[in-house]
DNA sequence: GTTTTTGCAAAGCTTTTGCAATCCG
DNA sequence: CGGATTGCAAAAGCTTTGCAAAAAC
């Protein structure tokens, strides 16, 4: 979990787009990445905590002011999530905008997103609004919950 | 905005289905259809706010949980906005459930969401979720504010 | 008369902000 | 060095809850 001199040059290269690249920023990033491969969308607060079990703790104020200009940078998609929660996950490339999140274990999948693009591009067009932006949130049931109800709550 | 006795009557079958019929949900349920054809989308802070200037004040714990409980029983659809804040539209029908809300004035347009239920029901199918709900947030800049770009903002 | 509902106030939650100390370049 | 960034703590915002009084059935 600690960063290593290649990921901090990886990283520089994308933390550096929000500003100064610093020692934080880059925790934050790969704990960002760690979390996305592990179990998807995560909170501003879960990873705030597990960076506190790590050597180099980081505030609470800069986890989420990174993970917000990385999502205003194009490098994250953000969901809500119960009541007010934004839920946060990495993005690699510039696909991938869309997720399917269960609402039993809370797993999430992204999506192609095809479908969902072209309606959202039907909407605009007949509705005559522009500059159109759509968050898409879509919870269900993943096949493991739906199979056996009995799965472990999202961490 | 006083409830006359028809609309009693009305609003008793609706409001019913919440519970008890009362006074303070046939007000604040009025109040909710008369701002749904005034201005859409409504926010329980500014629903208790309307609801103060008539002679029947209602409680904003009340309004919250009105609203709560009319849209877990599918009268009312909700939708986020801004950082948690949650808007309320009063649901006549089974249909309507996806809207076009803009950004410069907040003014919402209900969708076919025919395209948008497609795309949901695909996404369901192939990613063998179950039970997938889906809360489509489309936000843009509806023809009058894009036209010309200063427009009062929402109430 | 019993049960639900109301309403006020206080707590809850996540997120944002202010400002001195710190670190990057 | 100069200016951006951090972090703590406090504030902000909307929403929920506890409990006595009131209302509905």
């Amino acid at each position: 979990m600690t960063a290593s001199p290649r990921s901090q040059t990886i990283a520089t290269q994308e933390v550096t787009l929000l500003g100064r690249f610093t020692q934080q920023r880059a925790m934050v990033r790969e704990a960002f990445i760690a979390a996305d491969e592990a179990e998807g969308f995560v909170s501003a607060q879960s990873l705030h905590a597990r960076l506190l079990t790590t050597d180099s703790p980081v505030g609470l104020s800069t986890v989420y002011r990174t993970l917000s200009a990385l999502a205003e940078a194009g490098r994250a998609d953000v969901v809500r999530y119960g009541h007010g929660e934004r839920l946060f996950r990495f993005r690699p490339g510039s696909d991938h905008r869309h997720y399917l999140i269960c609402t039993e274990c809370g797993v999430s999948v992204a999506l192609d997103s095809v479908a969902v693009e072209k309606g959202a591009a039907g909407v605009a067009r007949t509705s005559e609004f522009t500059a159109v932006r759509h968050t898409v949130e879509l919870t269900g049931t993943c096949p493991d919950c739906g199979h056996s109800a009995g799965s472990s709550p999202r961490g």
